[in-house]
DNA sequence: AAATAGACTTAAACTGGTTTAAGATCTGAA
DNA sequence: TTCAGATCTTAAACCAGTTTAAGTCTATTT
């Protein structure tokens, strides 16, 4: 297994020193994701900060009615975890499977809690990692709250351009807040 | 001026020690600000950290066609700003403009990359503040793509009673997403 | 008391997006 | 190679929410 991903990303927030970088051992564990398979179902609460190494996630909700709602996706170099659920210990709302076979690095939450102890860069770094997130998240709501469904899949398009064509359609139209049926119609319009 | 509100707010996460309490003192300006009068407009960095001791505040964008777009209110003993442009200096997109007479406490970047140096504890309690505001905006983001006009106005309601009757029909609806006239239609509705 | 203006409501016509249903295309497993 | 299950598209009827426009209700100013 190895740590150099996630060492490599904490390092471009701030540079660890050699004897921070040990402390990671025995606290992050390696796990290979199957196409479909779930990290983390609704009803079980987060147990994991998930680090994505390769392949490429999708975090969804499913209402009432049985319609799902992607919340967001997280690729090569991004995070992804129920932060409330994980903290709480509360049962998530939440579903998170990956869309293509992945592999991820995952902390649980006793380590990470020893890990913001014992390396106080931590959670700075996290800080910002959440920072970043947060950002990406309000210009997601803002864009949801005010544009029509097709700007909202040409600025997909144009903030995700590889996303796309590894995407199901109806993935894609979950994440838009469409259906799959809207969506192709959109499709046509542009294309002409 | 009192930084009290402030101290104790931190001291609910986690508890400052009084030579960690004095560094605040000259980072921190306390502002009175008028109903309607903005504290951040479009065009201009957000230069601080604003935490509303009393009032509330709106965040708002208007999108090409000249309409209000209100991405969240804070009232008292939370934190407010344009995380992406403080951080970046870059111009916002984003007004916030208080909604009734309030006073904050202000924070620019400049006193906040200090007491973070020197204040490590604050790197962990506002990876916190971060995380709760996260999360917050999750639901949100989950509500709005998920429910109906009318069920995101009960849970606003419910969510904030006393918020409800502090604001204008207008600017609840451009919380929901809606047109003031199709929450005039909704409230009839659930009166009958 | 009258005048002005901002906030709220009502209602009819309209539109962006959904629903339902059917057909077309693709994919992988046997 | 073929068959079965997904996935994608098309189209018509439908509905949630908008637009436009007019009217009511306060509150404040004069």
């Amino acid at each position: 297994m190895s740590l150099q991903p996630l060492i490599d990303h904490f390092d471009r927030f701030i540079p660890l020193e050699a004897g921070e970088k040990l402390l990671l051992d025995g606290r992050v564990s390696q796990r290979s994701i199957k196409r479909r398979q779930a990290i983390l179902q609704e009803g079980f609460p987060c147990k994991h900060y998930s680090f994505v190494v390769a392949g490429c996630f999708r975090m969804y909700a499913i209402d009432q009615s049985g319609v799902e709602h992607t919340i967001l996706f997280a690729t090569e170099n991004e995070w992804i975890a129920d932060i409330g659920s994980f903290h709480s210990g509360q049962p998530s709302k939440l579903f998170v499977e990956a869309v293509e076979p992945s592999v991820i690095l995952q902390i649980e939450q006793k380590d990470l809690y020893f890990l913001y102890l014992n390396v106080p860069k931590l959670d700075r770094i996290f800080k910002v990692i959440v920072e970043n997130k947060y950002v990406e998240l309000q210009n997601r709501l803002l864009q949801t709250i005010s544009s029509t469904a097709q700007e909202r899949y040409l600025a997909f398009l144009d903030a995700y351009p590889n996303l796309a064509s590894r995407l199901p359609n109806t993935q894609i139209a979950s994440y838009l807040g469409i259906t799959p049926e809207f969506l192709s119609k959109i499709r046509k319009t542009i294309a002409s």
